[in-house]
DNA sequence: TTTTGAGTTGTTCGA
DNA sequence: GTCGAACAACTCAAA
């Protein structure tokens, strides 16, 4: 232990200890280190987590923690403003400097200003490209339209290869920290978080896990089955992104290295979801508010419903269609829904409830263990129409098709529905259509086991088109 | 400079 | 049953 001044390192959402710069770079200067971790609810533009986030965030803290000590580092946990909370910190240790990865939209603001504060106390802040494989800006003006940017990126020189994980970290003793229970992260009373706990394993162990059994057993063949609620068909790598438990470099050139073993247009296709979380960062880099403001203003005036009842019904994953409600009770129960259910559960939430996709957004914000700063709104606009490169007005996803065709069987709506789990595979994605034989054998009476669908899907799509049809331009 | 064609994820209708 | 057209408006690249 050395009593030369330290180096912080103040770790936001990048919760790993590979492939971390800001941490490599300041372990590289053979200072003692200060591992620092601010809970930040209070600067402005910072959203405050949603529940399940703030669960994931607890156990990936955890992890981190643990995985410190190992190296002989220590992760401090302090409270408020980071404008005010880092710059403190720095004073308290004696810091020479601060490192960090680089954030995007509100975030980087918030950094700004933390940096400007360390500037006037003579303290360096240092900070480093981790987290975006292309960082907004690096080629000219945003494109607004996914394939040309995408192309754009691709002719770039190849994101850079990982970087090592830093071999020993030495701790400046007795740094004082919050403890982490203090936080309260976790739900109690109830503890809802057991379906979580059982679907996930946050942290970087369990980030690496993830993308290994996605590149053994997933990645060929991912073109078609992507498309699959039904099957293990997705990489589910979302969260661990999120919370950077795992960097996309590092996704990125494990993906690119199983060339050969997965057939090229599997690897661009899953290279392409890799480029929609790069794409949406550049939109939040030039719209900060972009979950408050549509990013198509002709919107603004867009007349939308204000039905309760309906936005409850759809909540909880009572709307009568199976394939919405399983994909939302699934939300609910493990902080997560596969890609596809994501477009069939808004589009019907927008268009056929007619409900604004704020609404949406900040259901999925508060539900989804990889709610996202950029892909959350930028998502949900591009479902209502109001965002970049949008669906088009018509594209109005029938949820009686989209079951048929990705859940033909109805095996993803019979583990999360089970009261239609007897429902023959003819019409368990319209139980509505059984026969009162048929309904008495699979032990469903509609409107009492199971809800009457809440809303015709003919009327509907043709409500739908006609309110699109006037903010037309 | 101007023009042309294409653009993540769909559905319905009519031939 | 299958197939193409229609359903906007706008952005961007290529010709």
């Amino acid at each position: 232990m050395s009593d030369q001044a330290p180096v912080i390192v103040w770790f936001r959402d990048d919760l790993r200890i590979a492939d971390n710069p800001a941490l490599l770079a300041a372990s590289a200067t053979g200072r003692p280190m200060v591992c620092l971790f601010v809970r930040d609810e209070e600067s402005k533009g910072i959203r405050p987590l949603g529940g399940a986030a703030k669960w994931w965030l607890g156990e990936s803290l955890q992890t981190l923690a643990n995985d410190l000590q190992e190296l002989g580092g220590k992760l401090v946990l302090r409270t408020g403003k980071a404008a005010s909370v880092v710059p403190d910190i720095a004073q308290e240790t004696g810091a020479v400097g601060v490192c960090w990865n680089r954030r995007y939209g509100a975030a980087a603001q918030v950094d700004e200003k933390v940096e400007a504060a360390l500037q006037n106390s003579g303290i360096v802040a240092d900070s480093f490209q981790a987290n975006l494989l292309f960082e907004p800006g690096v080629a000219g003006k945003t494109l607004r339209v996914f394939t040309p940017f995408w192309k754009r990126m691709r002719s770039l020189d190849a994101p850079r290869k990982p970087h090592p994980r830093p071999k020993k970290l030495t701790q400046m003793r007795a740094v004082q920290s919050e403890s982490l229970s203090q936080w309260q992260l976790k739900p109690h009373k109830p503890d809802w978080a057991g379906g979580l706990r059982e679907a996930w394993t946050p942290g970087e162990a369990g980030a690496q896990a993830a993308l290994e059994h996605f590149i053994d057993d997933v990645l060929d063949g991912y073109g078609a089955n992507r498309d699959r609620p039904d099957r293990d068909g997705t990489s589910r790598l979302s969260p661990h992104l999120r919370f950077g438990e795992i960097s996309p470099f590092q996704v990125w050139h494990a993906v690119m290295s199983a060339r050969g073993d997965a057939p090229s247009s599997d690897i661009e296709k899953f290279l392409a979801e890799l480029g929609w979380r790069e794409f949406n960062y550049q939109l939040l880099h030039d719209a900060p508010d972009i979950a408050e403001r549509n990013l198509q203003p002709r919107f603004d005036g867009f007349g939308w419903d204000s039905d309760k009842a309906a936005v409850q019904a759809w909540q909880q994953g009572c709307t009568g269609y199976p394939i919405v409600d399983a994909a939302m009770r699934d939300l609910w129960s493990t902080g997560f829904m596969h890609n596809r259910l994501r477009m069939v559960v808004a589009s019907f939430l927008v268009k056929h409830l007619l409900i604004d996709w704020r609404v949406g957004e900040q259901w999925f914000w508060g539900t989804l263990v990889d709610a996202d700063f950029a892909n959350n709104p930028a998502n949900w606009q591009w479902v209502a129409g109001a965002g970049a490169d949008a669906a088009p007005y018509f594209r109005i996803f029938n949820p009686i098709l989209q079951g048929e065709k990705f859940d033909p069987h109805g095996d993803f709506v019979r583990r999360f529905v089970p009261e239609l789990a007897d429902v023959p595979d003819r019409y368990v994605h319209q139980p509505w259509k059984l026969s009162p034989v048929e309904l008495a054998s699979a032990g469903v009476k509609l409107g009492d086991t199971y809800p009457e669908p809440i809303i015709d899907h003919d009327f509907a799509r043709r409500r739908a088109l006609a309110a699109y049809d006037k903010v037309k331009g």
